[in-house]
DNA sequence: GTCTCCCTGTTC
DNA sequence: GAACAGGGAGAC
């Protein structure tokens, strides 16, 4: 499942392969991901050159040499690959855009939870206006200072405080659950018991991790590859999500594995308090 | 603010 | 053969 990391990875293999690309068509076999209408993509893409590639949250937009905008959200197990028009086109294939250089943009989402937005930059799809701030390039002072404002007022577990693209943008299910088990506090801790000694560490945690996460080019975990198809590595480094029951690596504990905030969620009752 | 639904491959 | 996975939009 692509978040921040996942993305970003994403983003930077794409880069050198997408950037001056002439569209030269656009073919769409999932008509209702596709905003506002699969016409109006068949209609303005053709001709157009994507001239940069950029991420907030978990939405990755393509900027087009004409100004206008395609932004997509892969949510749980969109792929987003670039290959040759030859290429045999995948099973649950939602779009593909083809190059004038005889490649082509793959977007393939088995769970047709994914979506794909044309738009112009003055009017961003909803989720995207209302993203909060970037985790790894806003001040510090600034994040903490968002995250105890939107604690004090609301008494559900700060993994979901966590979760709330709102409040921060990118963070999802594994690496919320990461960042707990680094700053050592438990998921289901109301948000607004959270000291500001916690919080702190809450950040540090949360930029190890992310920082961590795309040096090794994502989790691939399930379904995540990169803009070439390759996985990434950082499962190997989770520390507590998907080891349901196995011993916590630091200390031996069983790790617990219970629902937090509507998602499954994985904690070791000892390091995590 | 909280709940439901969207989907299908994988796991139990 | 059922339960589960899960981000976010829209409904309550």
């Amino acid at each position: 499942m692509p978040e921040l990391p996942e993305v970003e990875t994403i983003r930077r293999s794409l880069l050198p392969l997408l950037t001056g690309k002439k569209i030269e068509a656009v073919e769409v076999y999932l008509e209702k991901a596709v905003k506002p209408s699969p016409g109006k993509l068949r209609d303005g893409l053709p001709g157009r050159e994507i001239v940069e590639i950029e991420r907030r949250g978990k939405y990755l937009t393509l900027q087009l040499d004409d100004g206008q905008r395609v932004t997509f959200h892969l949510r749980m197990a969109g792929r987003l690959v670039f290959m040759p028009v030859s290429a045999p086109l995948e099973k649950h294939t939602t779009l593909s855009i083809t190059f004038t250089d005889g490649n082509s943009l793959r977007f393939v989402d088995p769970r047709k939870f994914g979506t794909v937005v044309y738009h112009a930059p003055s009017e961003p799809p909803v989720g995207l206006r209302k993203l909060g701030p970037e985790p790894l390039t806003t001040p510090k002072a600034e994040v903490l200072a968002r995250w105890q404002t939107a604690a004090a007022r609301r008494k559900g577990p700060v993994k979901g405080l966590l979760l709330d693209q709102e409040v921060l943008a990118g963070l999802g299910n594994i690496y919320a659950d990461e960042t707990l088990f680094l700053a050592g506090v438990r998921p289901e801790r109301p948000a607004n018991a959270i000291s500001a000694r916690e919080w702190e560490k809450i950040y540090e945690s949360m930029i190890t991790v992310l920082n961590d996460s795309i040096g090794h080019r994502g989790t691939s975990q399930r379904d995540y590859v990169d803009g070439l198809g390759e996985k990434g590595y950082h499962q190997v480094y989770l520390q507590v999500y998907g080891r349901k029951r196995e011993p916590c690596r630091k200390c031996g504990t069983e790790l617990v594995y219970t629902r937090v905030a509507g998602r499954g969620t994985h904690y070791c009752p000892h390091c995590q308090q």
